[in-house]
DNA sequence: TGAGAGCTTGTTGTATACAATTGGATGTTT
DNA sequence: AAACATCCAATTGTATACAACAAGCTCTCA
């Protein structure tokens, strides 16, 4: 995606993470075209791009509007997630090279870092390294498919969100699962790794539903 | 999706799987635009939609062209069917009410006349129930987005062809799997349901690689 | 007064013109 | 002759103008 999609895409995006925008609001192409500075072309591109990330909902002729989630369909995108990302781990485990299990323990190390430098840990920092962590599981999963269909799945405004409720324990747990998974992704051990990611998936989801009410 | 935008989408999938566009055949907006009768603006729409499809792959700045699938993808894209369709009949089984009990009934009876009729079944028309069917059990699981994305797994050249290699004894098989899987969701067994539903599309996935050099 | 047809307005969908980018062709230089 | 820079043609990306459509309002008629 290039220039102006790209940008519009990234306006789109900030305004509905921001809360300019809530679930079920229209999203007029216009607006959107003013907001991110672009003709409507690019921002109809940007917005279709949004709908397979189940970010906005597309009815024709009716154009775009913020996705609504239920407790239900947040239940099923984190099972969702905890197959896809398990089968991701597991192929991890068998296809891996020395330059992924790179990657990943330096991920593991850095959130380290963040967690116990401070009594109250940068959150995006977190994100960001925990996001180049389960991006790393899948470059080594040499799946294009599995690997563009579960961004999709970890892009929406809920799980972007997760971690925002995740307490100072929740982090640990978060990053010993981490560790776990190197280990196992190291050892060559798909079953392992498959339950551990999913494990690691789950609890995040119960943080989620425990504090998301 | 609207008129123009339609109207090229249909005709460009035809054109891939007719075969008159291999795989990584490059797709000439202009071209398309042109053998469709509509101009490039829902040309690029369809285009968009194919590649969220896996029909198509595209590059910025570089166009679109027909994806290439190896032994590897088409592999994995069998193992992703086979565990969110797995769920998808687990939570069928938790979730059915009787309605969708008929629609799945409906669709196993007429697939035994389909087969049974003739020596040779027409595959169009298995093809075609064998759809219903398997969307009927994600309309049970009462989940948009699980469905949403396994329309996706199914859509692709590779998947849409599937049943072009089976035998006759594949397809009594095949129904075979839809008859029990019916019994298990009736029944309201979620694990049965998920197991026979993943022995149903790795068994597919069997059929396919023995056949497709 | 209420139901419905038809207009009116705002929004999305499509066509077309123009800008930007790419990759190859060409020509120059060492 | 090989390497490199520059230009050119073709293709995609973006902007804008116009067409089609949907929802709401008004006005008419029963």
């Amino acid at each position: 995606m290039t220039k102006a999609a790209d940008k519009a895409y990234k306006t789109i995006g900030k305004l509905i993470l921001n809360g300019h925008f809530k679930p079920g609001d229209h999203l007029s192409e216009e607006d959107l075209s003013e907001a991110s500075g672009v003709s409507r072309t690019p921002v109809r591109d940007a917005l279709r791009r949004l709908e397979n990330e189940y970010f906005v909902v597309i009815r024709p002729n009716h154009g775009a509007q913020v996705a609504v989630w239920n407790a239900h369909d947040i239940e099923d995108l984190f099972e969702m997630r905890a197959r896809l990302e398990g089968m991701a781990a597991a192929r991890a485990a068998e296809r891996r090279d020395s330059g992924d299990l790179q990657k990943l323990a330096k991920c593991v190390e850095k959130i380290d870092v963040i967690i116990n430098s401070d009594e109250r840990p940068d959150v995006s920092q977190f994100l960001e390294y925990n996001r180049r962590f389960h991006h790393a599981v899948f470059d080594a999963a040499r799946s294009p498919r599995l690997k563009a269909i579960n961004l999709n799945l970890v892009a929406p405004a809920v799980v972007a969100r997760t971690a925002e409720f995740f307490t100072h324990s929740d982090l640990i747990r978060s990053n010993a699962h981490h560790r776990e998974l190197f280990d196992a992704i190291a050892a060559g051990e798909a079953q392992l790794s498959e339950t551990i990611m999913r494990t690691h998936i789950l609890a995040a989801a119960h943080s989620y539903k425990k504090f998301a009410k």
